[in-house]
DNA sequence: TATTTACGTCAACACCTGTACACTTAAATT
DNA sequence: AATTTAAGTGTACAGGTGTTGACGTAAATA
């Protein structure tokens, strides 16, 4: 009897769940602490969904881990690369540039706050994947500058170095930007002009740079 | 009949208990861990003490991380200060104050570790007691840097901006030396050579700088 | 339409967690 | 020498943790 009664009660949820978790846990990240701190219970939980349903769609917590990580990256990667492609860099265009990129940030803050918590709190798997990102960003960027005509007598030692200084830079900026409130307007555009001094004030010193020839 | 006998096992341990503790915590958190998500029971087990013997010495564990904190932070700022005081900083001097700084890191890697993962990780209470004090190196770089003579156009907005620029290199550096193994000395001289190219590019680039005189 | 598969539920487990309480005892203070 | 204090111990409890296993059922496939 107890059988046809029960149908009334379930909950249908088709196959949205996997979504759900990945959502549960970045807003976790947001408003509570590092992801590599979560419980699988507190996340499937916030996800409106029991413990066990988890092991449908991840095997462990750092394979979700993993798949936010990647999902973190992909569509900044596209971002980037779109940017590049664009003309030659210009002091005009420092601007523009770093408006586009903060303005990202911005968008999508819980993405950049788990990876800014990942990046020294993560276990070594996770840190060394996002290192490896970072790292990329950096190759690019010397790729890129290999193209200025200016450049032309700093050797790619050098170049390498050069990126890293501006990643270096626009990471920690963009870990400032991440403390500040969501809100906090003011604050936010203080970062900005930072930034953009900070980049000029790059490019003057890459002007002056002499590599030495031998090395 | 048990009274008397019970006397000849139990353990003296006098008053070393609080460093005990303490010492546990950086261990864990170079072995495993960042602070924040180590237990108070594994501290405590680590330091060869019983769970309930914690609260003779902390409230509980965000006191034990404060005070790891003001340790971790105490004797770099008297190193600092004493570096500063020596005479006006030239070219030539830049090698041997990095060379100093990288030193001091590598001989106090546990607390380093804690600090860096604790800066993006920790709790706000703790994140912002260590931006606290990166603020004030910072501050403390640019009051220096204002009684460069050939800074003297150079108005205090900017020499922070200038001084930000450096600190955020050497924070990230200081992260990038801290993945590398202890024993990495090839890879620990990379970062060092990097970190003086980078720092020279900067000093050429102040050296361009015009601040607006407005503002 | 019958069967299989994907994806949800519930119950149970062994273990780890912070903390309260009552106890012992070496050392410090009187 | 007597007493107080500081700092260790063991027991206990309520609650959170990852993970196994058996079960149900809507949707996809045959």
């Amino acid at each position: 009897m107890t059988k046809e009664t029960t149908s009334r009660a379930r909950k249908p949820k088709r196959g949205q769940t996997r979504e759900a978790l990945m959502a549960a846990a970045l807003d976790l990240v947001v408003k509570k602490a590092p992801f590599s701190s979560l419980s699988l219970r507190e996340v499937t939980k916030r996800a409106g969904v029991v413990p066990t349903a988890f092991y449908r769609h991840f095997p462990d917590m750092s394979a979700l881990g993993l798949t936010l990580l990647d999902e973190s990256f992909r569509t900044l990667r596209h971002m980037m690369r779109q940017v590049r492609q664009e003309e030659l860099p210009n002091e005009r265009m420092l601007r523009g540039s770093l408006e586009v990129y903060f303005n990202y940030v911005r968008n999508n803050r819980a993405h950049f706050l788990f990876v800014s918590k990942e990046l020294a709190g993560g276990t070594p798997t996770m840190r060394n994947a996002i290192r490896r990102e970072i790292r990329m960003f950096t190759n690019e960027l010397a790729m890129d500058m290999a193209r200025f005509p200016f450049l032309n007598h700093v050797n790619a030692e050098d170049l390498q170095m050069m990126a890293g200084l501006v990643v270096n830079n626009v990471t920690a900026l963009t870990q400032e930007m991440l403390e500040l409130e969501e809100d906090d307007e003011f604050g936010q555009n203080q970062v900005l002009g930072t930034a953009e001094k900070q980049l000029r004030l790059i490019y003057f010193g890459v002007g002056f740079w002499k590599s030495k020839p031998d090395q």
